[in-house]
DNA sequence: TATGAATGAGTGTTCATTCAT
DNA sequence: GATGAATGAACACTCATTCAT
């Protein structure tokens, strides 16, 4: 991070420049929309960025950090037995997952292009192992308890992840209550709780 | 009598297209990359297409029809009682999606990109919307029979779908046999069935 | 001329080339248009010119011998007097230019583009000369007669050359017979003759 | 503070642009040739201009007012009785036709398509009245002290204005002296001065 | 520091021309 | 002889990047 002067302008630089990217994808977007959208000029981009490509990477590698913290937190922040926080756990995922639309999709636009962005698709797999590594953690522990049951539990949890990452993409737009709900189930399902047999 | 415009060069190009598309996406793929794959001058490829958006529409909107012929396809394959129908029916779609990588990370391009690609976006909800049609239709018989129980069966269906495009998102290469089945697995929990309690 | 095979055929291209590069220019104009405008396939035009260049030429150049032939049969055919054959052939002049604007502005377009089409300009230039030699012997005959005087006859013979050159470049549209007979009136005044004080 | 755009630079493009469109007509002259005649990047040429279509209509549009500025002034900078100015403005008239040649052609070249230019026409011609409005006024004046006689004085100025191109149009190289006097001879006799019988 | 002017590299598209049938 | 498929050359226009102020 340079941080050549206002670490204010650095981070409208990257808020619009997630959003462009997200909508448009990476070539489509132009140096020039992003600044409008940022309230400066074209010019003053490059002195926070030294290429295009390079805000592309910290656009998308920049909230990677967070946003994993922030899924840990939410594990977190449940409370009861085990189950119980399980269950909470997966409510809260499902409601994160489907407000961070938007940087969801730009993480997804580079996972659909993993030769053309392999190195930032490294560095996210990297991320998401650690997260995995938590997630598994907490289920092996439920399941320690006899609660669930599941054989593989890391490749349980990348279905897990996966299935978020599914309805992100399949539905970032108008999404009815009744439907979160169903997803919650869904994910629950996924995990081994929640069936009503 | 002059030559004939060869069907075959012209799927040549959708094929090509569709490679390069999902690999690059729109803006970043030339004309002349594609021609180059299909193996002709890229002034040909407008004899067959009228600009590069038509070629993309076509590439995109073009397999729907045998994409989702295939996948209601798979349900008739499948014998045995319905719940062993439904199971079969599973493992074949988690099979195919994950072979049709290439073609998937394309679809998953367009929704990533709604507003961009709106039009196109708006024919395969409709593609999709018939599949689901039929997938509901097994479900619901399967559960008359008293084998599982789902309250919100289309919604359920969504939510299948929605896990076999966040698997081929997540994972389209490099997937272990393992991990295979563990998809296997928590597709059928979310049809609720498969779950060993 | 190659003469390949229908000769009917080579005037409907020279035809249809004439009206298209007189109304769009020698490069907007596209090969197919003309083709399509003389009811055949774009290739065919290449079996009778062999580039677009040598149709340009012909479509301009061929119709000169007949033009100036037609402006000299004009002369020809008045009667009466000599001054009366002189403002008789002005007027034909005047309704033959105001009626063959398409191929006037066709000869116009390549003199306002000289050193473009310098070959084809030349060519004019020595067709004009033999057509302003014809027009020199008759004004001089009714100079003869002392009926009119001017010093410089072949000059003024290119400036009432000139002159119907400008009228039609001018209105090459919707021209009142009012206005046609003003032009006549200029034209007799260049030449000397029609003077009412 | 960045550097400003320079209106010399304007001007220079503006200038290339008259010169290469009128030699080469719109479709040959391609913006490279502009810029390289203008000394700048063809990428600086659309910094000014919006298009190639911009650039051709400021080209022809922009001297319009000075155009007949200059020529409503040759007929103020005219002295002696209203005969003698009408004569001395005929003389500088044809003078300035034979010396903005560059322009005149390509403002023939418009006119000679006029269906391809419409909308440059109709404004050429709009200044176009303009100018014939004052030369009306002048030569009505010279009518009405009763040295001349013209039926039709609009007209006759229309004519008149014709002759001026058409010479101009025949004529935009290597014009003798001699000619260019008999070229203001047979202006003069346009307007129904200067019979010398 | 911030900006707008300037530009070179790159791309979609057109079209005259050639070629196979 | 006539045609439509195929193509290479060419061009308008865009945009990331640099530079002068």
């Amino acid at each position: 991070m340079p941080r050549v002067k206002s670490p204010e302008t650095e981070n409208n630089i990257l808020k619009a420049a997630i959003e462009c990217f997200s909508q448009e994808g990476f070539t489509k977007t132009t140096i020039s929309s992003i600044a409008k959208k940022a309230g400066i000029s074209h010019a003053t981009v490059f002195l926070y960025f030294s290429s295009k490509e390079d805000l592309f990477e910290k656009a998308v590698i920049g909230p990677q950090h967070w946003f994993y913290e922030k899924q840990v937190g939410l594990i977190q922040s449940t409370t009861g037995n085990s189950l119980e926080q399980l269950s909470q756990m997966v409510h809260l995922h499902v409601d994160f997952y489907m407000k961070q639309a938007d940087y969801l999709r730009l993480v997804q636009y580079v996972f659909g292009q993993k030769e053309r962005f392999r190195s930032i698709v490294n560095q996210i797999y990297s991320y998401t192992d650690q997260y995995i590594d938590v997630l598994e953690e907490v289920v092996k522990k439920v399941q320690e308890e006899g609660m669930i049951h599941n054989d593989q539990v890391r490749l349980t949890c990348w279905s897990y992840f996966s299935f978020l990452n599914g309805i992100s993409l399949t539905f970032n737009e108008n999404v009815s209550s009744e439907q979160m709900n169903q997803f919650k189930v869904s994910a629950e399902r996924i995990l081994g709780i929640g069936m009503r047999t």
